[in-house]
Formats: C-alpha cells, structure tokens, sequence
DNA sequence: AGATGATATGTTATAGTATTACAAGAGGAG
DNA sequence: CTCCTCTTGTAATACTATAACATATCATCT
C-alpha cells in the first residue's frame, strides 16, 4: 500500500502526491519546516502536536480526527477526542494542516508558507493533491468584491479518482 | 429578520441572496422549475420532496439536515432523519438543492439549469450568495487534467460576511 | 380490477464527527 | 518561588449521517 507502482524515483523539488517521491526526505523537510514556523512565531510545538502532524505527514492521504487519535491512543498520548481535535485545530491555524471538508478530514500541508491551495482528493485511495490556482483565486476574490461580501476563508476542492486508481479503480 | 434594511425594491432577473428582492416571486419561480424539472425527467415530487425544497426556499439561508427535520416533524411529515436526508439527496441530486459542506447544510438553488456555482457564505446570517466562476472552473479542470486526475465534484466555498453583516457584524 | 415490480416512506438502531465544561499539569517571566 | 498563561486530561454530550429492514404507494400490464 505505501509504495508506488508507476514509481519514477528520485525526489521532486515539489513533492506531489500523486508522483512518485522519496517520501522519507519529503516528510523530513515538512517537520523542520514546522519547528522552524513554531520557533519564528513563538508558538509551542508540544509533544502531542508534533507527534500528529508526523501522523499525518507519513503519507499524502487525509485522515479523520478520530483515525489521528486512534494512532494517539496507542502511543499513549492521549485517548479523548478533544486531544486530537486540539492539536489538529493549532497545526490548521500555523497554516502547516488544511482541513478537507467533503471529507471531515485533515491532510498534512506538503508546501512552505502560506499559501490557499485547491485540492483534488482520490475518493478511492483519500490521497490530496495540493495546486496553486492563482486564477480561481482572483476570479473568487472579484466575485465576492463584486456582491460587496468581505472574503475571510476559502476552500476549493476537487473529488476524482488520482492516476493509480483510475487505472484500477475500487 | 425576514426583511431588508438597504432595500433596493423591484425583483431582479436573478435572484441574489444578498440583494433585496422579491422573495415570493423569487420562491414561486423556484417551485415551478422544480415542478417542471421532475416532470420532464420522470422524477416523483412527492409531497415531503415538495416540502422540504420550500422549507429551503423560505430564504436564501443554509439549513442543516436536522433543522429541516424539525419542520418536518412540526408537520407530521416525518420524525426521523433519513426522511429529511433522503429527501435532500433526492434534491442534491435533481440540482436543485446545493450542499455546502463547509456548514453541512443544504441551500436551495436560485437558478436555473445545470451549473457549478461557487458560494459566498455569510458565517453570521448563514445566507448563501451563488456566483459563476467559469474561470475559476477552468482552472480547476485544467489542473485536475494536467495531474492526471480524473474530476468528478468539486466545490468552491467562501466564507466571509455578507454587506448587511459586515456593516452590522455579530 | 388484480397482480407485479419498482420506488418511496416509516422506524429502530447505530456509526461517525465535533464541542462544552471543568479539573489538573507544565512552562515561562518576574 | 510565585504567578500567570497555555496546554492537557477527562467526562459528558451535541451534532451529523447511514444501515437495515418493514411497510406502503405508484405505475403498468394483463
């Protein structure tokens, strides 16, 4: 399940979810990035919050809150809901998680900075592709200018099926 | 709380929820379509299906599965929640209901036809404004095909405050 | 009209997602 | 060391959604 078929090593200087990676390298620079925002902004990278966004970084599949805890729980980290629900909520506001919400389900940000990527989500295997759309984005930021509605949050997602499963799909 | 305060009276050609206008002729107008969009594709408007889209239609505010449950249950039209979900989905289905799930809520359309509009979402009255993004689906679909990704759904969701409640806010 | 098959509804139970509220602990600034 | 703030532990509960199965309704054919 966790490697690839169409496997066209090497590492990606964007790791991508869909392409093959050496994911090892890209889960690695993903958690430095994380201490180094904590360090810069002044916010606590307790050992709970690390620990999940490590969960969540082991693949480019989006988990549930209470598939994150399960993980928690074995660990001995923690075994009540608002445990998991706490620390995905901080890692979401440092801007290093994004919230999937067709799926009530949370990925780990594989970019720096940032940034209000759309998401194009495998209903099969629940692997996120991040894409920077600037396009979307201005045409949303005109329209809302345009209705006199002041834009706080935005989300675009995309459901399909990624390469792998629409060669073999579920 | 039903009325307007910057009314701009009259009724427009499409209906806006963040503008004033000519709410029962607006709801009438979305009735009928619905009434001849099941009846050209052979679909049952029963009379819980019927209701529920008026319930919706009452305004251009979002409604949760339950809250809809709830009129239905004050009109002994059903007590339980797959009455209220399989009449929402059988309406999500017809494109005449919209789901917003950044609020798992359910609006009813304001428009005709097939179409994949992005909504601006006011968080404090909970009104739901529809707007056309050709551009921003093209892009959307320009990068599912060039990651391979065969798009199936998406949605494009804003959250912000509507005019009347960036003025007055919570 | 009666039989039949497909569609829709009624109902119970349960699964899955998220928050409130309060008690207890850990870390940093003075 | 003390105070204050932020974080975690825990129990309880609220909110959202579906599975499974029984019953009823409708359209059509004969």
């Amino acid at each position: 399940m966790s490697t690839r078929t169409k496997a066209q090593a090497g590492q990606a200087a964007e790791a991508t979810a869909f392409a093959a990676h050496d994911h090892r390298a890209c889960m690695a620079r993903a958690v430095e990035r994380l201490e180094q925002d904590c360090a810069q902004r002044n916010l606590r990278l307790t050992q709970v919050r690390r620990r999940v966004f490590e969960i969540l970084s082991e693949s480019h599949r989006s988990m549930g809150a209470y598939d994150v805890l399960e993980r928690l729980r074995d660990e001995g980290l923690g075994s009540q809901p608002p445990v998991a629900y706490r620390a995905l909520d901080f890692l979401v506001e440092a801007g290093v998680v994004h919230r999937i919400h067709r799926l009530n389900a949370f990925i780990a940000c594989a970019h720096q900075g940032a940034h209000r990527p759309a998401f194009l989500i495998c209903r099969d295997c629940r692997r996120v592709e991040e894409t920077e759309l600037p396009q979307a984005r201005a045409a949303l930021d005109a329209a809302a200018r345009d209705a006199g509605f002041s834009l706080e949050r935005s989300s675009i997602e995309a459901v399909g099926l990624c390469p792998d499963c629409a060669v073999a799909p579920a």
